[in-house]
DNA sequence: CCTCAATATTACGGAATTGTTAAATATAAA
DNA sequence: TTTATATTTAACAATTCCGTAATATTGAGG
């Protein structure tokens, strides 16, 4: 691993001038060296340069996505072990098995709380690396759902599915026997910096119950959709 | 409005009354509580008085500006970790390095896009009261209730209720052996700025004794409802 | 065992929520 | 580009649920 004893030092990857600088000023206030990147491609060659020790990541990014960044970094020697923290709009991120698969080190969800950050930046730091559950198939009563493939598998027989709707049921599958609302699903399957109407969820959810059977999807009236199955 | 916890307070601060008026307005109508001031001064007072969960703030103001106004706030025990969003025309950099220096935790650019901006004050105030999650089971008799997914079963077999007759059970159910007048339960079940009439109860009580065991849900004639259990 | 105020019960109308469809945008593929 | 597909919005239909009021019943105090 990369050294980190005097200052360590920290790149940030955001194509979000914005965000750069909140993040920057926050973490320079810590005594951190900083350097920052725009995109996936200008992160590797400063990494070269400037070597590190954690990198902070945006997932969606023009030119090269985050993913592909790590994936890139971890194949150099200097990067093997570096520890990569990925920033994404929302926590149910479809990269998020991608990301372990590149050996992302912890996610950070949009909208950032510098305070919460900086802190847990410090945490990584300090300590080894922890490890964080995650499933990417969810095998539920008669369905399989694949995310590594995007493939839903109705008692044998696979569903063709579109990004939004196979997010949507992976959620509430991921979840069985939850309620949530309209807000939760836009945050959690859409992204918090998306700004949709909230009906929206109905028109998706409706698209789900043509496919899988009738029995998973319920409506609480007033209370939001949830993903039921007996246990 | 969407869940059925207390409602939010929000605390608007701009010296533009158009400004308010519009925030107002859109927050207002998600069922938010709103407060605002016209400058820094007067929005520490009404602050006080009004104990919002968030401010949202504009940087240039006559009198006093934002970034005063906050470190003022944050030195305010009740306000130590409240959620100051500042609100700004373009911003120039001393602007939001003294914002994120008094810990800011997010900062929203002119001119105001209200859906996004209502669903970002969305995302930060959830996060808060989903901390809350802990008791979301009573077990209480051969009843046990669930509030994350609103289910109530019945010595093992589910019963299917509505919100209201739901969060009735609920509410009684967890404080067992305790005497509510209808006043007391329009307050704590229905919220403080629903008026309907008393004798609403009655009907929702009715509905609940239908589908538990009558021993439950006793009246105390002249004095109120009460979920009974025996220790 | 009356009285009558408090509660129980019932049913209906309207308000609020969700379902459904189709047209308008946005995004991806060819 | 054009074409196809996915996503979002908007409009309207369907449904459920809630609140009210009208009437019946209960029970505590006399």
């Amino acid at each position: 691993m990369a050294n980190a004893l005097p200052t360590p030092k920290i790149l940030l990857v955001d194509d979000d001038p914005d965000i750069i600088e909140l993040l920057a000023y926050n973490l320079n206030k810590e005594g951190y060296e900083i350097a920052s990147a725009i995109d996936g491609i200008q992160a590797i060659e400063v990494a070269k340069d400037f070597k590190p020790d954690l990198i902070l990541l945006d997932v969606m990014m023009p030119r090269q996505d985050g993913i592909e960044t790590a994936r890139q970094l971890r194949q150099i020697s200097d990067f093997k072990d570096i520890y990569i923290l990925f920033l994404t709009a929302r926590a149910e991120e479809y990269t998020e098995v991608a990301a372990f698969d590149v050996g992302a080190d912890d996610y950070i969800v949009k909208p950032i709380k510098p305070r919460a950050l900086v802190s847990r930046i410090k945490a990584i730091l300090r300590r080894d690396t922890q490890q964080v559950e995650n499933d990417a198939v969810v095998e539920i009563g008669q369905l399989v759902i694949n995310r590594t493939n995007y493939s839903v598998i109705n008692h044998g027989n696979p569903l063709v599915m579109p990004k939004k709707e196979f997010e949507l049921l992976y959620f509430l599958a991921k979840h069985p026997n939850k309620v949530f609302n309209r807000d939760e699903l836009l945050e959690k399957v859409w992204g918090v910096d998306v700004y949709v109407v909230e009906r929206t969820v109905d028109v998706h959810i409706r698209k789900l119950r043509e496919k899988i059977p009738e029995q998973y999807i319920k409506t609480l009236k007033g209370v939001g959709y949830m993903f039921s199955i007996e246990e």
